[in-house]
DNA sequence: GGTCAGGTACTCGGATACGGGTTGTCCGAGTTCCCAGGG
DNA sequence: CCCTGGGAACTCGGACAACCCGTATCCGAGTACCTGACC
């Protein structure tokens, strides 16, 4: 799993807290929490690509949410960031060497719909796509105010103060 | 998602069609799929020390199923593969940087277990796994006999040939 | 013929190179703001 | 005082390297089998 993930999400959650009428830098948010800068933009740029956050250039510029905390899922960003293919991808080998099935049945468009190990893999990873695409940002978002209620002012006013 | 997953589930269903009583060789697995055969080993290896197969050395030895198919499910495999520890690890961020909360509730023995983020991924990750775990490698073993109902025999008259 | 010793072939097991991908960094295009000058 | 033009600073965006893990390979330790000689 991407270390770009949890920059990813941590980033986004702390654009709902400077509000959304005012763009932060990818330098601002980097500086948060210590993380090099020039990467986490590249992460930035995922988002941007997928719709997540708009970008804007120039002074006073930066990121800002596209849409409200609640529209945006776990998955979004997961696959903002890690790409949209599956982890795990069936390769077919029982399609090669002599284990591939007699001359007779062979019928390559089928794929790997009928292998009945990526079958139970990609029902797994389905399950685990399902559980990211029902957990919204708002939700962790309260959950962290929750844990820490100084959070957001504490961030708001040291965005202020640069 | 490593590629030896897939090398050592297939690995797996063809011991259990080959019979319990006879070992099969690692080169043997490998050329039946066309894959590297001193790589699958190393696949091989991993399951030994996970306890899902038994080695034995020498002529006629290989590897055999250390307990029936029903008592293998795919987590086993995947963990034994893949390593215990889980795809998405929280750095914990937020714990660094001007974010990382006053000096007043520095208490780093709560770790990650109260991060809204790590909590979240850790959850859909959990799903993964259960997803996994409530599947064994009989069931899959019965649906690819159903999809390919020679290619038991077939082997198995293929490793006899050799 | 039976038994035993030696050699051989085959197996796993871990130590050893190679490559692709994630991680990390840098510089250029574009926009906005600020400031100075003129009307 | 108000307007305008130029410059400067700041931002994203994509192009460019470095490191690490998954991939692949090789050789050594150990074991069982087979062969041949001997009793």
């Amino acid at each position: 799993m991407s270390e770009g993930v949890e920059w990813a999400l941590h980033s986004c959650v702390n654009l709902a807290w400077s509000g959304p009428d005012r763009a932060v830098s990818a330098a601002r948010l980097a500086a948060w929490h210590d993380l090099p800068a020039a990467y986490l933009n590249k992460q930035l740029q995922a988002l941007a690509r997928a719709g997540i956050v708009t970008s804007t250039p120039g002074p006073r510029g930066g990121f800002r949410l596209a849409r409200p905390l609640e529209a945006i899922s776990l998955m979004d960003v997961v696959a903002a960031v890690e790409g949209p293919e599956e982890a795990f991808r069936c390769a077919e080998i029982r399609q090669q060497g002599p284990g591939a099935g007699g001359p007779a049945d062979s019928a390559p468009e089928k794929d790997a719909a009928d292998c009945a190990i990526a079958h139970a893999m990609t029902r797994a990873e389905l399950a685990w796509r399902r559980a990211l695409a029902a957990q919204n940002l708002d939700e962790i978002r309260q959950q962290a105010e929750r844990q820490a209620p100084g959070a957001p002012e504490r961030l708001r006013a040291w965005l202020a103060a640069r």
